[in-house]
DNA sequence: GTGCGAAGGTAATACGTATGACGTGGCGGC
DNA sequence: GCCGCCACGTCATACGTATTACCTTCGCAC
């Protein structure tokens, strides 16, 4: 019978009638031949018998590194992080690494009190710098959808390519004047969706919110309120445009008749309220951040690829667009019996 | 300047010119009165010069603890589970607790190969027995909305209460011919849907999907092109829900005039499309468990809640209902600046 | 002066693993 | 017969922390 304690490599050497240090360099499978086959079928006998498993703790301290991964992002409530922390964790399973989450803290430059167990590397939305303060010492870094005139990696969208498409299409259906939903964070994608909203469009005006419906709906509610309404609300984000699009329908505005409303990401929201938005394959952004991770690990110099950004035109926009039905990116589905 | 491998212990001991030990008794706070307050500065002045954070490994290895809960769920990008985990991880970080995601493997019963780190709890959305195995030992284990008559404590919703106001509803509005888009996870809390379903309706046909968009397009497909269609769907999720609603769109059916259709969850899906539904607290279930397990772990006997589960009418069923602008639950917003 | 407790510190150890430094037989070559 | 080498194991150690047991010094009562 097993004590109420998990057995150790000691145990398991003891059940075998082998040496601690046998017993590790069998299951570590790093020295072979170094070992007869005699002896390890042994120790492997003994190891299964018991169900032994190496304490984590140990293994983290003795090799200096944990094989764990910890993805930084704004909130996982939001589908587009969600989606991110999908691919990364797939591809960190598949190496066998783990991936945890940190949440932005709440006071914004508080002290990063991370997780309890040491990381050997991050996947990073956007964040202060002084987030970054306070880790035990520099660690491997891959940024996502970030400033890639940074020092650290990243994997990028064309956010610029679709800011053209989409302000080209609401410049062909005749909108010139345009407000802009903001998101209120300080996150390089976000500026950069300003900015090439100013670029391009002459009449712009702003309202920044907090990435929520509720916030949306203020926002655009002030936004549609103003004397000179704009004709088109462009959000930073689906549930953003959520929120917007109630806030048309609240005050009796028809849409895309008397407003035009577009999000980003193209989450399933946006396929739901048949809004026009930017398909942003964001769970390929967390695979391949991770991958450019591992990358990094192994000393090799990870790529900087950047993700297309599709312009999908719907209803919101363009009454005539075609009813779709699976257009929105969806995680791909899991069954359990 | 501090060395490329980060300061430990020992270097913040020899900064101060103490022993180790002394360190380790100043900076853990748990021996009030065994250093005189004249060391202990010098011994925090040190460790806050050299920058000194405790390694975690060693000192999970030394305590035998790791401070760290797993959750357990089928997947994070389903907006429920995303909030439940915002709950628990909130809890978590006030308990200086850390939370790691273990989303189900890809074949059930698999080997469950969980995360480097050890654990010192689990929070689990139901799962095979079999995903249980391969643990290092039993663990102290939270269920989430799970059977309240299983061995271990568990935090419930009124799923039979919340069925009961849904049935009723949809009898008053004469309806008595059911379509069940069932999810098709062997997941307590969705037989107990199924059960309460059959319990009070004697007409209802029941098609299976994975809980995603495509699947529950299908499967209402499925359900509103049978000779005998029925005159409301009941998804057992939101996202089904939506699926069920753009294929009844798709096929020219009005919502509610030809088919009711109802969600579950409330997620902001549901807000955007009017979806009647079953609003439950996601972020709450997450939290109460999450302090279940903390009394699990101090020895305590943990209470086993029910947390309510309220109808939410909206105008999938009833074209009257007024018009929501804010009425799901939806996780409080985080901004950083 | 002796005993003795308290105050304030240090040395030593254990946690469980991985690995570099050592045996130790056996066998072939000269 | 001796040396060297190979095959196969074991010993010892280090990782960084928390804690137990110990040691020294000092003040004070008798």
């Amino acid at each position: 019978m097993p004590a109420d304690t998990p057995p150790t490599s000691k145990d398991v050497a003891a059940a075998a009638g082998v040496s601690q240090s046998t017993v590790s360099m069998v299951l570590s499978g790093k020295w072979p031949g170094r070992v007869s086959e005699r002896t390890a079928q042994k120790v492997r006998a003994a190891a299964e018998r018991l169900g032994y498993r190496p304490n984590p703790a140990a293994r983290n301290l003795r090799l200096g590194r944990t094989r764990t991964i910890m993805l930084v992002i704004p909130t996982i409530t939001a589908p587009f992080f969600a989606s991110v922390h999908l691919g990364a964790a797939r591809v960190a399973a598949e190496h066998g690494f783990s991936l945890v989450v940190f949440t932005w803290p709440l006071e914004p430059g508080g002290p990063f009190d991370g997780p309890q167990e040491a990381i050997d590397g991050m996947l990073a939305s956007s964040m202060a710098e002084a987030t970054l303060a306070g880790m035990r010492r520099p660690v491997p870094l891959v940024m996502l959808d970030s400033d890639p005139a940074g020092t650290a990696p990243t994997v990028n969208f064309d956010i610029d390519g679709a800011m053209r498409d989409l302000t080209g299409h609401l410049a062909d259906l005749g909108h010139h004047r345009i407000g802009h939903v903001a998101a209120d964070i300080d996150v390089w994608t976000f500026q950069c969706r300003a900015a090439a909203l100013a670029a391009r469009v002459p009449d712009v005006v702003t309202e920044r919110a907090a990435i929520s419906f509720t916030t949306g709906f203020e926002a655009a509610t002030r936004l549609l309120t103003r004397h000179d309404r704009p004709t088109a609300l462009v959000c930073d984000d689906d549930t953003l445009a959520v929120g917007a699009y109630k806030a048309a329908r609240a005050l009796g505005l028809d849409v895309p008749g008397d407003v035009a409303i577009t999000g980003f990401d193209d989450m399933l929201l946006a396929e739901a309220l048949e809004l026009t938005t930017v398909r942003l394959p964001a769970e390929q952004l967390g695979a391949r951040a991770m991958l450019g991770l591992l990358d990094l690990l192994n000393g090799r110099t990870p790529p900087r690829p950047v993700l297309p950004a599709e312009l999908v035109i719907r209803r919101s926009t363009s009454p005539s667009a075609p009813l779709t039905t699976d257009g929105h990116t969806e995680p791909a589905a899991r069954t359990a019996s």
